[in-house]
DNA sequence: CACGGCATTTACGTAAAAGTCAATTACGCC
DNA sequence: GGCGTAATTGACTTTTACGTAAATGCCGTG
């Protein structure tokens, strides 16, 4: 595992420009250190922008991502805290239920649609 | 089956507003008929505009959206275009496949932070 | 018929999430 | 120690997906 990644290299691995990853930073969703001004990038920061790029994929906006992301922190000291977090959880993960569904039902009737498409190609007596 | 909705019906059921329904006509993603100057929705648009919250919910922009409405309609009559809405068909569900892997890996996650939650609460001598 | 209430059209506004550009600044190396 | 490459900062721009406001139309009811 090495210590640090530069801003571009992290670029390249997840395909984003140099301006997001600093976006992201001014964001306070990530936090590299420094070296000079220049920005050096731990396993962490790198893990971390991993899991937001999961989230963008999923649909989430930044507000929401940084909400996840607080998540998979160290758990508060205080009871209240606790407490409310699992009630955050639980209601992330029923919205991402909801978009499982969403996405069952998608894919099926891309099947669907895809079978229609075989079909009318078989009927025009051309072999798939 | 009732024959038509009004828009407010419709934007009731869907939690949306009149302005949002009468974009998604602007996009040319439903169609409603007029009676004089009032859409009147068919049992098709409400259905459209139900896979169209589907798309919304699951990340997609109204561009991704329009080409996935597109595959659910009639498959066109040439082997060329056949061909080529299978190949995006299949392009789709691999996107969709993949936000599948996001879903489950964040899913996971959330299940480990909330474990972690639960366990620091007990440690707290809370019983959950 | 006047009115309340919902619909429509047109036009402008805006927040989120970056993209783009220009002007520095710093680093590595020969 | 000069030079090219890479990084930074700040300002401005763009796109998407609607929101909002103003002016007007239509229609059933008392």
């Amino acid at each position: 595992m090495r210590e640090f990644y530069t801003i571009t290299e992290l670029t390249r691995e997840f395909g984003v420009s140099t301006r997001t990853l600093r976006f992201y930073e001014d964001e306070g969703l990530v936090m590299p250190v420094r070296r000079g001004r220049t920005r050096l990038f731990r396993p962490a920061d790198r893990h971390l922008i991993k899991q937001i790029m999961r989230g963008k994929r999923l649909g989430f906006s930044i507000n929401e991502i940084r909400e996840i992301i607080q998540m998979y922190r160290e758990p508060p000291g205080e009871v209240g805290q606790l407490k409310l977090m699992i009630k955050r959880i639980e209601e992330k993960r029923e919205d991402l239920r909801q978009k499982r569904r969403d996405l069952e039902e998608t894919l099926s009737e891309l099947d669907g649609a895809e079978e229609a498409c075989v079909e009318r190609l078989a009927e025009l007596g051309v072999n798939t």
